[in-house]
DNA sequence: TATGAATGAGCATTCATTCAT
DNA sequence: TATGAATGAATGCTCATTCAT
């Protein structure tokens, strides 16, 4: 067994805050090497390309939603109670790395090509169906899954607010509002 | 009288193309100048620097907002009428240039640097005064301010899953749950 | 019209030497800029690519032949003299660049895969065309046409080996048995 | 005894077939690695650089040409017979790898640099003592060395232009004028 | 107003090689 | 004997920008 210098798990978490900052194609090889703190050489050894490196975190990321965030929708407590805690840890997340708001948000808007759609749909649909199954246990199956829409794309939308006035406000009237609304009746 | 070969707001009109099909990092002076039909340097002339074509961009895309899209709020109709025709016309944008999305949206996401943040700012405060003015015809101040913001929210949450997906149902969906929402009370 | 520092015949010129000298694979961009005496970026910017370099190269060395070596055919003297002079011609461009050997030989063994084949037949036909007219002034049109096609093959043979061994006895044997030739009959 | 996975003369076969294929320096030891079935350490381990591998390579084409095709020399038939059977034989191998032409001609133009020379030179002796002898058989002794030198230029040129054209017809006339060639007086 | 030449920094990627295991 | 990790230099090429004309 060779020496192992830089773990894989390493080198994606510094690659998914460098990703998150400052956006795919503005970060560099070499800033990414530095931080993972091997050489270009050495990153493109474990994941062959800049694009393979960028597949690798956006499961990275996905992985740690599922066992970090979601993971809570399957816990104890009322289920405002469950969704208050998993968007307040999605917060922290939005707030992480210099306000850079919510990278799978972020990468979808700037890698329009569809390079990494497939990674990035598979991110919302394993929210959706987290979300979805967590509300299917106060509301009947279809308005379950019209509130957990709703709620994804207010919560995209004012995460995008909150980074242009990197004002915490956007979030905070986020989460009042999607709380006070489960107990709104939903016009769909 | 010279012959004028290349008008600014020709520049401005291609270049607002590129910049929202492409990004911005990803959108190079080269392309920016092929697709105005003059030469790189030339553009440079005219706006200085990369930047600075883009700050005139966002200043062309406000004033085209103003007297092609929000002007709407100020003619005839229905509240409802305006709202859907303003929402609408937003469509047209977004489906173009690749279904690219909101341009806003992708330049505020895109660059977190906040070199483009007071303009892209200043397109929101403007859009909100217009939408906020329209709903105080029908609502009291302060519900028609929360009203528009939670439009926008929307708006921009809906735009980034239509980017994502392709799939134009979600803008549909989002005109007809706005609409439906000005006939039902608003907690806040 | 702009300040012109290196002229493009400059360029090809110092192009070909080092292409002849090193091969293509083996010849770096920065080689071929630090000769042209400008940086990377303005070679590109002049021929596009290495390879958009390589074929202005070819083009380039085929012009060279057709005015500085094959003109010879049409000037004055016996078919032995202009012959004798066309070959030794050439051998002074198969011992510059450090005994580099044939250019075109070179390129056509080391290219194989064919990105510059069209160049390289184009010297070829006109090589074979215009020996083959010198040859007709003696021979009926077929004999010369083969004795053209002979003294090719023989040719790069011999200068195959003069590069093997840096030994300019394989050029003059090979002129003097060709020139000889002329007065032996063919079989074929 | 341990397990024998690659035999260091499966190595020099594979490592053969794609430095003619590709030539020297267009090969990366990665190709030669998975070629060989092995990885680029242990390609190194066994011939130390990527020259020392080249360097077997050609002593072992040599060999291989030693008992596969110079053999034949001192096999059965008239002289014409075991010629025509050598020249066919290293037709076979003109025609591998793509149309390859002949690997040590290859090798001698590309790498002008004269790292290879000694062993390139060696394949050259070898063969002219062996075509040489043969020839001797039927001429005297300095027009038989003659004679196989005229082949072997004739022989290289003529798969030169073989590569150039991917036409084998310039190997078959080649063969027919060289056995028509014996029994014609040689001018020298 | 607009050009084409030129630049220097930076890009992602490939290279042969080293080394601990 | 052979591996996978890692490296540093080099590759062809793109970038925004400058400048004389």
């Amino acid at each position: 067994m060779p020496t192992i210098k830089t773990t894989p798990e390493a080198i994606l978490r510094s690659s998914w805050s460098l990703f998150h900052e400052r956006g795919y194609k503005n970060t560099s090889l070499q800033q990414l090497a530095d931080a993972a703190g091997l050489g270009k050489a050495g990153l493109l050894h474990h994941f062959g390309s800049k694009a393979g490196l960028m597949h690798a975190v956006i499961e990275y990321g996905i992985e740690w939603y599922r066992t970090r965030v979601l993971s809570i929708a399957r816990g104890e407590g009322t289920i405002a109670e469950r969704l208050t805690a998993i968007l307040e840890r999605q917060f922290q997340l939005v707030q992480l790395n210099d306000g850079g708001g919510c990278f799978f948000a972020n990468m979808i808007l700037e890698t329009g090509d569809g390079a990494f759609a497939e990674g990035l749909v598979h991110f919302y649909k394993e929210w959706n169906t987290t979300v979805t199954t967590l509300l299917a246990e106060k509301f009947p199956a279809e308005e379950a899954k019209e509130r957990a829409y709703r709620i994804f794309v207010d919560y995209e939308g004012s995460v995008m607010l909150f980074k242009l006035y990197k004002d915490t406000s956007h979030l905070t009237r986020f989460v009042s509002r999607t709380i006070a609304g489960l107990e709104t009746p939903l016009n769909f």
